[in-house]
DNA sequence: GCAGTGTCTTGCACAAAGTTCAAGATAGCT
DNA sequence: AGCTATCTTGAACTTTGTGCAAGACACTGC
């Protein structure tokens, strides 16, 4: 064993951590040098460069998926489980979300997930087509929701880390979007009742009901 | 008028059509310059920062997006029409998901979207939760399918340029993803079929038919 | 016509960040 | 003990965002 030698994994490992902490845009070499107690170049011995960083950070972090037993459930419990599970990642490491509007990633991670995806969906019934578009369906639907949840936890870091400018540029935003819904009658309704705080506030409880939605939509296309 | 002085406007548009031919990466400050004829620096008397620059830049493309009318036609029509528009307003700017999923955007193109969306699902019937919902889910739906188009427009940009490394690292890519879909069944059967071209080489129809089913989810649960 | 002022443009310069490279350090092998 | 393969380091180059002071231009009032 070479001395006190740097992993491949031990970076990616370092990585995600950065990357959850401060964001994609908050990951560059010379912090993780930093974290990793060693020159910011020493990295470039174990991995080609940062977009490759990037995607080994995101293939370790698919590992964290569970997938549900087939046989236990039915295919509502286990697909909704499944999705939110990738939800619950995306949650976790919101940078995922650009990262993969940015680059076509598949990987194993990716590749695990969806054929247990499609296992479900051909398990209880549906024509092989009908899963693919199922799986494509409620893949994408996480991900347009995740996108949300991403761009909320990049204004709160911003947010939480320099309180000085941000904020008021965030209550200026704020104001201006006020004052912008409230020329448009639907959005005027909703601010100016107390249940204002509907789905904007919970964004999580709006993915769910939203996920429940589609399956409504995917079992009757399996039903008729 | 002062001699052939740059507009925000103008400066704004010509950041649009930079980001369509080059992506959010793609642009910079000094390339802007040079496409307006003038110093990179120059662009700062008219826009604070980058980051500004693309929010401009989002606000400017929502006005493409043209809204059904409500009367004309029954609100799965309404619907589909306004979530087709969408999603080709992503295809056409596909660094604007990217900007989605970094930062919160709220401006006035999407203030007009909601509140014809949040319109045409209460004169439908849904309560307003029911329509909050149902919007939230629709441009969700759409953006995770914006996100797909996304990543694919990067990597046909990248390898429509630089065609010496970046093709062989694509196909490197390819037969690596291969090899892994190969061990899994369902993904394996997948491409030992000849059909096994369906929706990941047809990102739009896969669309439009998960659209429909979300549709179906959301008609079910209004009729109930 | 001319000085003055406000509006915009420019060039310079700096800092942050990705990446390369040559040189150094270390562990194991002979 | 020396050689080599494996890593680490520091310096350096490049690209890019952005601040700043100085300049250029048009329009005003005299």
């Amino acid at each position: 064993m070479p001395r006190d030698t740097l992993t491949r994994d031990q970076i990616v490992h370092t990585a995600v951590a950065l990357l959850d902490a401060e964001g994609l845009e908050g990951l560059n070499m010379r912090a993780l040098g930093k974290r990793l107690d060693s020159a910011a170049t020493a990295v470039y011995w174990h991995v080609k460069n940062k977009d490759n960083l990037v995607l080994l950070a995101t293939d370790q972090v698919w590992g964290e998926l569970e997938l549900p037993d087939l046989d236990a459930v039915d295919w509502r419990t286990a697909t909704t489980a499944m999705a939110v599970d990738l939800y619950g990642m995306f949650t976790r490491h919101p940078w995922l979300v650009q990262a993969f509007a940015a680059h076509v990633l598949y990987g194993e991670g990716k590749a695990r997930h969806d054929d247990h995806s499609l296992a479900v969906y051909e398990a209880a019934g549906f024509t092989r087509d009908q899963a693919d578009q199922a799986a494509s369906a409620v893949f994408t639907y996480v991900l347009g929701n995740a996108a949300g949840v991403a761009a909320t936890a990049s204004l709160t870091r911003k947010l939480t880390r320099d309180d000085t400018a941000a904020e008021e540029q965030f209550q200026d935003a704020m104001a201006k979007a006020q004052e912008i819904a409230m020329r448009y009658p639907h959005l005027r309704a909703r601010l100016e009742t107390p249940a204002a705080a509907t789905y904007a506030a919970a964004p999580d409880q709006a993915f769910e009901v939203g996920l429940q939605i589609l399956l409504d939509g995917l079992e009757q296309q399996v039903a008729a």
